[in-house]
DNA sequence: TCCATATTGTTAAAAATTTTACAAAAATTA
DNA sequence: TAATTTTTGTAAAATTTTTAACAATATGGA
């Protein structure tokens, strides 16, 4: 894995994932590139180059172990580590998170919640307690947690952001309405769920000006 | 607008837009590529480049007038139009994004929360009524909603969005763990949080590699 | 076992995207 | 007012990404 692995192909990897996991569930154990290509909707020779940054799982006349290669990609994305995640923001956002994660999904667990409104410590989400913003960091001085989640508005995402990572946190997975400016070490993935909408609308009225 | 312009381009403009509407608030009415290119860590050239599928919104030896430009791309995104929505799934996430959208956001109105559940009929959120499901059919007949949000699981989700389409729906803004089959005149926008979470996780992994 | 078929891994070509470079034009300064 | 500076819009070059093509190889059936 010396060579740079590109943004567009990382991108593609759960959802090879999801569809392994679809095949998986549906008891298909082997599956040719064209065959998932069909059901995927991209060509097969795009699956075959981007699972080939990672290896030769595959083979010749037989096309890939559907259980082999769910589990190689699993791998390559760090599933199955058990990784500790916090929460920052306990409205519907955050809360949601908490539930979310947990239908299912490997290995991240969510273990605290935390709220600028002491009112709310006390409180637990899907069995994880909330506590007080201001317990932040002594909590994440007796917890090994390297992923936060940001579910505040982005009038306090960056002062938040700064403590988490002064704090340790490694991995920033960002609701707030803004771009973070953290350490070149600290990861940060973006969910902008208003720039997806935008998109949605401007898509919308692409498409019925071509009407 | 003859040229079809790419799907990379129409992600970016949601950006310059919230960038733009900064500026707005810290009182900037002018702005050259450049600057604009220090603050948003992308190049003056694709900046200008972006800009120019569009139309020539600049001027030599000036730069881009902020309110004009955030007015024009706010145009180009179909904001300000008024567009009523209605969210499948009266859930955490349901609820989180029946808040979400009207932290601010422009024309975008949701008008209505569908939900399986019938005791949940009645409540509402955000002031948005919720209704049960079997409801669905004759709430789009009588009421202008082009925008729908699914947030039910995979298991309910397919089916949903063909009663959807079937009910003369034209965008979905998809938050279920399924890639939807809908006919080609209908938007499909996903928002798949697992997915990015494992993209953190790869990055995660792959960061702590290098060390 | 041998032959026809299937299918990968990979190289090469094509397409798309991004960056560079610069002429044209407006703004600012002297 | 003229000269200098700034900065766009865009053409061309460079880079990246995607698709096509195919030799190598394994499978499955006769």
């Amino acid at each position: 894995m010396a060579e740079k692995i590109s943004g567009a192909v990382i991108t593609r990897l759960p959802r090879y994932y999801r569809y392994l996991g679809e095949l998986l569930e549906e008891g298909i154990d082997r599956i040719s590139s064209r065959e998932l290509s069909g059901r995927m909707k991209v060509t097969a020779s795009q699956i075959r180059q981007d699972l080939n940054n990672f290896g030769g799982f595959g083979q010749q006349g037989y096309g890939y172990n559907v259980a082999n290669l769910y589990d190689e990609i699993g791998k390559i994305l760090g599933i199955g580590l058990t990784q500790n995640m916090i929460v920052i923001g306990a409205g519907h956002l955050g809360q949601a998170i908490a539930n979310y994660t947990n239908y299912g999904k490997r290995g991240f667990v969510i273990k605290a919640l935390f709220d600028i409104n002491p009112d709310l410590a006390g409180y637990s989400v899907n069995s994880a307690p909330v506590y007080p913003l201001s317990k932040l960091e002594d909590y994440l001085k007796e917890n090994d947690v390297k992923i936060a989640a940001i579910c505040i508005p982005k009038t306090h995402s960056g002062e938040v952001a700064k403590r988490l990572t002064a704090a340790g946190i490694k991995a920033i997975w960002n609701f707030s309405h803004l771009d973070l400016d953290v350490p070149d070490d600290v990861i940060v993935e973006n969910v902008h769920l208003s720039e997806s909408l935008m998109k949605l609308s401007y898509k919308l009225n692409y498409e019925s000006e071509k009407k």
